[in-house]
RNA sequence: GCUCUGAUAGUUCAACGGAUAGAACGUGGGUUUCCUAAACCUAAAAUCUGGGUUCGAUUCCCAGUCGGAGUACCA
């Protein structure tokens, strides 16, 4: 039981036998003390005032003498208005430091047969351009929420759903035919992902290219140009025949798609995430269909004389919602219908969550309800983990005013960056060495940044100060963690075993154990609130604090050999918990830095 | 128009309804006889406005100002 849990109770106790309250423990949350004042926890008396009708401080000074009375850790309290600080006994923390350094998965729940099954969907990429910004924090996020539903014992299932077919997909293709001259991957050397999205972009360019010429000549506007647009007509040909299966165009479009797929993975490795099973849009949208005319025939849906279908959402709230056009096809929100039922076929969900942006909030609220009604049994409580915007310095992100950050471009320039500014310092290390100590600073970098802020709130992200290797970083934490390497191998291994009883912490000894502690509470806020940035200010927090230590005091110095296993035992721990809490990031750690 | 969402030092981010609102970068001033100065110490600097709820509000509620997103046959 940690050492929050022994005063909530004890608090709940003592208020019971001098006030004659009942007070729920769970209440009771007792915090770190400030740094300004003396003693470890702190527990504020206000809401015990309506029991105790005295002043905060009496009321305070009662508790606390009942606390150093009947509870054993409890050495001594002060009294500051109504807040009750309480000091802990030393040698309770070298007892907890003990625990910990001998507990190989400390902090992580390991999963059990009754454990639920949570899906996490993220990435959900389209197949006509390669990754950007925007994925890069969807990524980040999706693999480190997994990381972390993990450890605190789910079973986890990370899914991708990949939006291989539309008319997008069809404008690249049609460009390719055009201007491509049977260009390849191989024959370009460029990606496969980028070589698509360069003719997007190529397709983009003659489409409004042929619209103001249409608008110059026949002296009309360009929005009604577009409507005479042959580019546009041939993308929606080309759109029909893939839907009619036609064999030509479903074999360029499986080439194309391959390529792209390559280019993909080739990111996705680099960035360290994964995924369990991936859908394809291809697949799922007659499901989808299926679904809907099910819903249809149970009287949940109604269809409409032009023939459309159409779901009444107006009882929660929302309004009505197209789910089949008028010609039949379907739209975005069918797919997701379509998907959802093959992964529940699949997988015996209990959870499931889709890292999407908030820019879809009202879309996922519309399928929660559609879900529900169509009984899938999650379908009620889905969890849409939406996150906000990557906002650049000179504004937004726009594809079409060349504005957008690509994924692999931004990894190359972090890694080239943290090459220059590391590679002097590691003069001993060949070549490779370098680059991988390189590799892992400058992707902790990138993903400490985005990680860090809340995912919920648009960011922005300023290209020149990510590479910042001071501060609130994560190379000043992978920092932290090689120099305490370092200091280990210098230390050796034929130290003697710690005795826990010879040893009395000192207060910053106590301030840097009582955090450690405090990582196994943090994983489980972290799960429950869906929240890694908790996880990147708690890791910061230790290895700021443990910094400051290694300034303050000798280890290797240290003459009292009790005491230098101690710190030694001390600095390993905070090593591992680092390790451990950047691995729920997906963040490497170096040996050496 | 309607719905959702945000506003905290010069800047980027924190703060279960709790003490004097914390960090970092930048700016000013300092510190290398243990491990790695990629560090440490120190100074100045902020809750959009107006009400309400209460022992106590950056946090909850209402109104306003400004920003972002969505808004029925795009994905």
């Amino acid at each position: 039981m940690s050492i929050e849990n022994i005063l909530s109770q004890a608090t709940a106790q003592a208020v019971k036998e001098l006030y004659g309250v009942e007070v729920d423990p769970q209440s009771i949350v007792p915090q770190a003390t400030r740094k300004e004042f003396e003693g470890n926890l702190t527990i504020v008396v206000f809401p015990f005032l309506r029991a105790s009708r005295k002043a905060p401080e009496a009321t305070a000074q009662e508790i606390g003498d009942k606390l150093v009375a009947c509870c054993d850790a409890v050495e001594k309290f002060n009294v500051i208005k109504g807040f009750l600080n309480i000091s802990i006994k030393p040698s309770f923390w070298a007892q907890v430091l003990d625990g910990i350094c001998h507990d190989e998965n400390y902090g992580f729940v390991a999963e059990t047969p009754e454990s639920q099954l949570v899906m996490i969907e993220y990435s959900s990429p389209n197949t006509n351009k390669p990754l950007h910004l925007g994925h890069v924090r969807n990524n980040l996020l999706g693999y480190s929420l997994a990381q972390i539903m993990k450890a605190c014992g789910n079973k986890v299932v990370k899914t991708n759903i990949v939006n291989d077919r539309g008319i997008h997909i069809c404008k690249s293709m049609l460009a390719w035919l055009k201007w491509g001259n049977g260009a390849t991957p191989e024959s370009t050397g460029k990606k496969g992902d980028h070589l698509i999205g360069d003719f997007y972009v190529l397709f983009d360019k003659h489409y409004k290219a042929e619209i103001k010429e249409i608008a110059q000549a026949q002296g009309i506007t360009e929005e009604e140009a577009e409507k005479k647009s042959t580019l546009m007509q041939e993308a929606r040909a080309m759109l029909k025949k893939w839907e009619q299966g036609d064999p030509e165009v479903r074999g360029l479009w499986e080439k194309m798609n391959n390529w792209v797929y390559a280019g993909f993975d080739e990111t996705y490795k680099r960035m360290g995430v994964d995924f369990d099973k991936i859908y394809y849009e291809s697949q799922t949208y007659l499901e989808g269909k299926e679904k809907v005319e099910e819903g249809l025939e149970k009287g949940v849906f109604y269809r409409k004389e032009d023939g459309s279908v159409w779901a009444d959402l107006t009882p929660d709230g929302l309004d009505h919602k197209i789910l089949l056009r008028s010609d039949g096809t379907s739209v975005y929100i069918t797919q997701d219908i379509g998907t959802a039922k093959l992964r529940y076929q699949d997988f015996p969900i209990d959870k499931m969550i889709y890292v999407v942006g908030n820019e879809q909030n009202y879309h996922f609220q519309v399928l929660s309800l559609l879900l529900d009604r169509l009984g899938f049994k999650w379908g009620k409580d889905l969890i849409h983990f939406s996150y906000g915007m990557v906002e650049l310095p000179n504004g937004k992100m726009k594809s079409r005013e060349g504005t957008v950050v690509d994924a692999d471009d931004l990894m190359d320039k972090m890694v080239e960056d943290a090459f220059a500014l590391s590679s002097e310092k590691l003069a001993d290390m060949t070549l490779d060495e370098k680059r991988e100590v390189a590799r892992i600073i400058g992707m902790g970098a990138l993903k400490y940044f985005i990680l860090k802020v809340d995912p919920r709130k648009n960011m922005l992200f300023n290209p020149e100060e990510s590479i910042d290797f001071n501060g609130n970083t994560g190379p000043f934490i992978q920092y932290t963690y090689a120099r305490i390497r370092s200091l280990l191998r210098k230390a050796g291994d034929d130290l003697p075993a710690l005795n826990v009883a010879n040893v009395v912490p000192n207060d910053k000894e106590i301030a840097i154990i009582q955090r450690v502690a405090d990582f196994a509470s943090t994983v489980v806020e972290a799960g429950k609130t869906y929240s890694p940035a908790l996880i990147a200010n708690y890791t910061y927090e230790l290895a700021k604090e443990f910094n400051q230590y290694y300034h303050d005091y000798s280890i290797l110095k240290e003459e009292d050999e009790n005491v230098k296993v101690f710190r030694l035992e001390l600095s390993r721990t905070v090593a591992a918990v680092i390790k451990r809490a950047f691995s729920l990031l997906g963040i490497e750690v170096p040996e050496r830095m």
